[in-house]
Formats: C-alpha cells, sequence, structure tokens
DNA sequence: TTTCTTCCTGCCATCCGTG
DNA sequence: CACGGATGGCAGGAAGAAA
C-alpha cells in the first residue's frame, strides 16, 4: 500500500436490472432450469431465484430435480407468488385472494409474501372487499441499502408499512418500505455458510430428514439431547406454523398398530444377520399382497443424540397389496464422514407371499443388501416405518410410517451443519393423505408433495450415477466418495422399495407402487408430460402412446377385434369382451380363443406379428362394405357394433394421410417449452 | 343397478442406438 | 449382428361416467 487512493463503486441499478433480467428470462424459458407443477399449470422458473426467495425451495432443491409438484396451493396464487419472486412485485392482486396468498407464503417460506398479512391488516378495507384489487411492491429493488438489509437479519417488526388504498375503480397500492430481507433465509443462509460454506447448498445441504447427511445430524443432536420434532416440507421452513398435514401425521401416528418385527436399518445397507445386530426396529402388521393404492404414508424421522435409542418400527394393518410378509428396504442417502452406507436397509420378516411376479430385477436385489453396513460414526439414524390402519379408512387403506431417528455425536461430524428446523431433532414427514404408497425405498432425490389436508414428502435415495440402479449396492460408492457432492441423481421419478425381495418402484409424485420400472417411466409421463401424444384427429393430446392409439381407433373406426363365434367386429377389447360374455355367455379371458385381433389398417401402429391377419388365413368375413370415415370432429361410439363388417377393409396409411405435405406439424410453443402444437394439416 | 368408457399396469414384442 | 434400453401395443381388471 502505498497510499494509493482505492475507489469503490456501486452500480445501484445492479439488482433491478439484474431481476428484471432474470424475469425476462423466466418469460422466454432461457436457463430455467426446473419446471413446477400447479394444478394444471405448469411453470418454468430458476432454482437459484427461488431458492433465494423461498425457504422452502431453498430446501427442496437441495435434492429435489427438475420437476415438481405442488398441490398444497392454486395455480392461481402460485403464479402471483413467482411475478413477485421475479419482480419484488404483487400486482393488482384480488384481496380475496389475500389470506391464501399469504398462506402459500408462509408454507413456501417467501417471507414478504408470509408477512402481508400484518401490513395490511392495518389497511382498512383490504379484507372485507372481495374484489378489492392489491399491489404491494417493495422497496426498489435497485436500491442497495434494500440489498444490504437482505443480508442482514432484519426485524420483520421494522418493516416500515405505507399502506395506500384507494376506492373502488381505483387501484388501492400498498407500498411497504421495508427490508424484505427473510429472516429465516438469512439465518438458514448464514448458518449454513458459517458451518458448511465450503460445500454448495446444492447438493450438500440436505434439509430433509431422510436423506440428512449424518454430520447434520450429529448437529442437530448437538442442539439437543432430545428428539425434537421438525417439519420437512412447507411447514418446516419459513414459517412456524404446523400444517393440517402434520398434525394429521402425528395423529395417525399414534394408531400405529399391531406387531413388531425387527427391522434392520442403518445408515447403509445391511445384511439380513446385520439386521439383526442393527438397533434400528421395524414392525409391519399383516399380510398385504401388494402396495395399496390408498395407502397413507407418513414418515416421521427424527434426531437423536442417543444412538442407543436408533431403531426402526414398522407397523401395519393389512393392506390389499401388501404381501403378508413385508421386506421393506429403505435406501436412504445418510452419508456420514465415515464410511457409511447411502443406502438404508430396513427389512421385516416375511413368509412367502403373494403371487405377483417379480420384476426381473427382484432376485438381485435382495442379493444386493448384503452390503457391509457399518456405519462407524456413531451416528445412526433409527427409521420406524408405521403402516397403522386408519381409522376411517376403508379396509384396504393404512398408513405408512416412517420415523427416522438420527442418532450420533457431534464429533462426529465436525462439519455437521443444517438448517435449524433439521437440527431440532424429530422430524415428521407425512406421505400423503389419498394417494397411494406403496413403499419405499430409494430413489435420487427429494420430493415434495403437499396434499390437502396433509403432505408429504418423499425422499428418495441419490445414487452413484456410476451405480447399478439402486440395487442397494450403494456401499462403495458412498465409501469411495466422501465428497458427497458427488452424489448425483440418477433418477428423479421415482423411489423403491423392496418386499420380500420384490422391488417396488415408487411414483415419487402420486406414490403408485410399479413392479416394473418401465411400467413407472411410462405413468410418469402423466406427471411431467416430458412427451406429449396428440391426437391426428382433433387437439386432444395424452400423455401415453396407447392412449392416444385407442383414442384415434375412435376416429377411425377401425373394428380390429372380431367375435369369432358371431363374426361381429369390435373396437376395442373390452366391447368385443363385454359381447361375448353377454351374447355367448363365455369368458373371452378363458383358454379358449373366442376372438380375433386384426392388424391396425387405420392407424400407423406397431404391428405384432403374432396378430394375424385374416386375409392371410381363415377368411372369415368379406372385405367389402367397410368405409372408414376420418372425421376429426367425430369419433366413433365403441358401441356401434359393426355386424359382421370386416375389419380389414383394404385401407392404407396413405388413404388417411396421403398427402406429404399434410404431415402434422410440431413446434415448440413460444415459451421454449418442450410442449408442442399440433397442427391438423387442413385437409384432415 | 347396469352398461359403457376410460384408465391402469404387467407383460412382452419391436424398435433403435451402440459397439 | 448382438446387446440392452426405450417404446408402446395388448390383456384384462379396475375405476369412473352415463344411462
Ligand atoms: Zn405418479
Ligand atoms: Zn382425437
Ligand atoms: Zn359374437
Amino acid at each position: 500500500m502505498e497510499g494509493k487512493k482505492l475507489i469503490s463503486a456501486t452500480d445501484t441499478q445492479y439488482s433491478g436490472t439484474l431481476l428484471k433480467s432474470l424475469n425476462e428470462q423466466r418469460a422466454l424459458g432461457l436457463f430455467c432450469d426446473v419446471t413446477i407443477i400447479v394444478e394444471d399449470r405448469k411453470f418454468r422458473a430458476h432454482k437459484n431465484v427461488l431458492c433465494a426467495s423461498s425457504t422452502y425451495f431453498h430446501q427442496l432443491f437441495s435434492v429435489a430435480g427438475q420437476v415438481i409438484e405442488l398441490n398444497f396451493l392454486r395455480a392461481d396464487i402460485f403464479a402471483e407468488i413467482l411475478n413477485y419472486i421475479y419482480s419484488s412485485k404483487l400486482v393488482r392482486v384480488r384481496s380475496d385472494l389475500l389470506e391464501e396468498l399469504i398462506k402459500s407464503g408462509q408454507t413456501l417460506g417467501v417471507k414478504f409474501i408470509a408477512e402481508l398479512g400484518v401490513p395490511l391488516s392495518q389497511v382498512k378495507g383490504i379484507s372485507g372487499g372481495a374484489k378489492d384489487v392489491v399491489s404491494e411492491t417493495l422497496p426498489s429493488s435497485s436500491d442497495p441499502k434494500g440489498l444490504e438489509s437482505q443480508k442482514s437479519t432484519t426485524n420483520p417488526s421494522t418493516k416500515n408499512v405505507v399502506a395506500k388504498e384507494e376506492g373502488p375503480g381505483m387501484m388501492p397500492i400498498i407500498t411497504e418500505a421495508f427490508s424484505i430481507s427473510s429472516e429465516e433465509f438469512s439465518d438458514s443462509k448464514k448458518s449454513k455458510s458459517s458451518k458448511d460454506e465450503e460445500e454448495d447448498d446444492d447438493d450438500d445441504v440436505i434439509f430433509c430428514s431422510e436423506i440428512l447427511p449424518p454430520q447434520n445430524n450429529a448437529a442437530a443432536a448437538n442442539n439437543s439431547n432430545t428428539a425434537t420434532q421438525t417439519q420437512v416440507g412447507p411447514s418446516s421452513v419459513g414459517s412456524n406454523q404446523k400444517s393440517p398435514a402434520v398434525n394429521s401425521s402425528l395423529t395417525t401416528q399414534t394408531q400405529t398398530t399391531t406387531s413388531v418385527q425387527k427391522i434392520s436399518t442403518n445408515n447403509g445397507l445391511l445384511a439380513p444377520a446385520q439386521t439383526q445386530a442393527k438397533s434400528d426396529i421395524s414392525t409391519c402388521t399383516s399380510a398385504q399382497k401388494h402396495l395399496s393404492p390408498n395407502t397413507i404414508v407418513a414418515i416421521q424421522s427424527m434426531l437423536s443424540s442417543q444412538q442407543s435409542n436408533s431403531s426402526s418400527i414398522i407397523s401395519s394393518a393389512p393392506q390389499k397389496n401388501l404381501p403378508p410378509s413385508i421386506n421393506v428396504v429403505v435406501h436412504k442417502q445418510h452419508i456420514s464422514n465415515s464410511s457409511l452406507n447411502q443406502a438404508q436397509t430396513s427389512s421385516v420378516n416375511s413368509s412367502p407371499s403373494t403371487s405377483a411376479s417379480a420384476g426381473s430385477s427382484s432376485p438381485q436385489q435382495s442379493t444386493s443388501q448384503k452390503a457391509g453396513t457399518t456405519d462407524g460414526s456413531g451416528v445412526q439414524k433409527k427409521k420406524v416405518i408405521t403402516f397403522t390402519q386408519e381409522p376411517t379408512a376403508k379396509p384396504g387403506e393404512f398408513k405408512i410410517k416412517i420415523s427416522d431417528v438420527f442418532t450420533g455425536n457431534a464429533k462426529n461430524s465436525p462439519t455437521a451443519s443444517g438448517p435449524k428446523h433439521i437440527m431440532d431433532g424429530k422430524k415428521i414427514i407425512t406421505l400423503d393423505k389419498d394417494t397411494e404408497i406403496d413403499a419405499l425405498s430409494t430413489g435420487c432425490k427429494v420430493y415434495a408433495n403437499i396434499g390437502e389436508n396433509t403432505y408429504d414428502i418423499v425422499i428418495p435415495i441419490k445414487e452413484d450415477p456410476d451405480e447399478g440402479e439402486s440395487k442397494g449396492n450403494n456401499e462403495a460408492s458412498i465409501n469411495d466418495s466422501p465428497n458427497r457432492k458427488r452424489m448425483k441423481l440418477k433418477h428423479d421419478d421415482h423411489y423403491e422399495l423392496i418386499v420380500d425381495g420384490r422391488v417396488y418402484y415408487i411414483c415419487i409424485v402420486c406414490k403408485r407402487s410399479y413392479v416394473c420400472l418401465t411400467s413407472l417411466r411410462r405413468h410418469f409421463n402423466v406427471h411431467s408430460w416430458e412427451r406429449k401424444y396428440p391426437c391426428h384427429y382433433c387437439e386432444k393430446v395424452f400423455p401415453l402412446a396407447e392412449y392416444r392409439t385407442k383414442h384415434e381407433i375412435h376416429h377411425t373406426g377401425e373394428r380390429r377385434y372380431q367375435c369369432l363365434t358371431c363374426g361381429k367386429c369390435f373396437i376395442n377389447y373390452q366391447v368385443m369382451a363385454s359381447h361375448i360374455r353377454s351374447v355367448h355367455s363365455q369368458d373371452p379371458s378363458g383358454d379358449s380363443k373366442l376372438y380375433r385381433l386384426h392388424p391396425c389398417k387405420s392407424l400407423q401402429i406397431r404391428q405384432y406379428a403374432y396378430i394375424t391377419d385374416p386375409s392371410n388365413s381363415i377368411p372369415i368375413i368379406n372385405e367389402d362394405g367397410l368405409v372408414y370415415h376420418v372425421d376429426p370432429g367425430k369419433e366413433v361410439t365403441a358401441t356401434q357394433e359393426q355386424g359382421e363388417d370386416s375389419p380389414d377393409k383394404q385401407m392404407t396409411w396413405d388413404d388417411i394421410f396421403p398427402q406429404p405435405g399434410n404431415q402434422p406439424v410440431y413446434r415448440n410453443t413460444p415459451e421454449g417449452h418442450s410442449e408442442f402444437e399440433f397442427v391438423i394439416p387442413e385437409s384432415y
């Protein structure tokens, strides 16, 4: 330093410009890295922006993937919140939406919106007039002071509210002149940065207990020797409010029933024998053949400093879909500095069960669980999986609860860090009230799905990209990769449950279970709409190719299913089967072949070789008299019997789509989404 | 209640990219 | 060509809607 002058300069317009630019990018879909589905609407956004604005997203995105579905708020409400996030403004929000807006803001941990009620309550007429329109704006975001205040732990109570209300017909304007910092968010960031600053929040800070790194658990233990309850999910961040869901989960927890069987859980995979050695206990009751779609699942996670307290319990009431005996293998990401296995295995003894055919991966799955289970960190997680029969539930319904108890001590986790709400200890995650969860197992990311009366967070395991598909051999990957940041997600659509050695793939969105992963993948498109299958004849779009095909058949009127008894043709299997049952009193699904499936000639679909073409075999019916009228606006009713018309009227693809120039046109929407606009050629 | 329609998912044939 | 993953067609039951 030789006495040279130091020059500082501040671009006071920068923050505002930056925000504006981000908003423009969002509008154009530029660099958007997350899709949030709310009701029927999809919102593209930037994770970083959401994380910086919402404690909920901050927590969620630490592990979540690119597609998120939120069902705890309305789309229009979320749109307003999103607009605020990207503009710092609430513009012309109907006051009758305010309550819900505030509620959602609290849920999402958007402090400004969450605390709108305070200033607005001081503005008369806001709550009363249903037609009031509220416009609220933060101080200029370009105000450097405002920015600074964001980083400080500004006391919300210091906010200086200036509200203006205008008469009917005029837009009431409420202006708040106060620092916009989100306290929780700031604290969270500070806490994190101070304790774990070398890690990026994206991959390392796992706020949800299910995959909470042991050090975090230990940190939690530091704070309290007794397990305290922390909510994970909307209510766990940015708001002290307890959601109804939490209450629900608590309530159901008390309903845990019946027999308790040992379940071994560890921070890694457990061999059956090792399972016994572990403190985790899981109880499971009842014979269940298959995981029920109506299962209610609650996951309860607890943090505990008492390693000896670790236990997992699975209890369950009878469920129609679950095998009588359940081997629940829950792979979870409990990564400790020491060589903890990533996957947590919980197994419940079982008797031979079910006729469900095992998926191709099932056998391997069971054998893959043999991986060592030592954690060596002194940090253990207690997992309690509870299958409970809900009092009001139908006989087939029950709930599953999983309580994870993290144990350990601080000295084992020098880098322990994490949001306070995690550290508080026990954490309850309630998985969906109405939808089904059949099992729990590994997955690749956290997914939150909040229902009306409850909320759920499904926390699949992040898997090493290099390893097989959650075969349970996570040990090596974990041990070999002390850097948890490298635990990238391989799947973001499912997690897994192993029951009696069978693998069930659970949709992270709706919790449906699948034996076949391909089935789940196919199903998941109904959530993500990654692929769209538009009808070639009308404007309908389907999430499954098969749905479209069957729908298009109604346009063409082709009847491929022919009753071999009377020769009548039908448009689909169901109609044909119904006919055979009612008219011929026979069972079409019986051993004898009572119908013939003709090749599809009106649509260009994959033809199976085993589908015999009657024209090449026994000509049962003449081929005259059938004309396919492909009217884009009309669909053939399935019940319109076709008499003895031939399904094989010579109709080629060219007959239906004659001109090359009339091929359907798909083009990207202006939003840049993966959506396509299907344009039916005029000649149709 | 019955009938019709659509949805759903295990299964598996076919397609397709890779080596 | 072999292999493996992706795709999607099919069966037949289930659920939902309509009569
Ligand atoms: Zn789903
Ligand atoms: Zn159509
Ligand atoms: Zn017949």
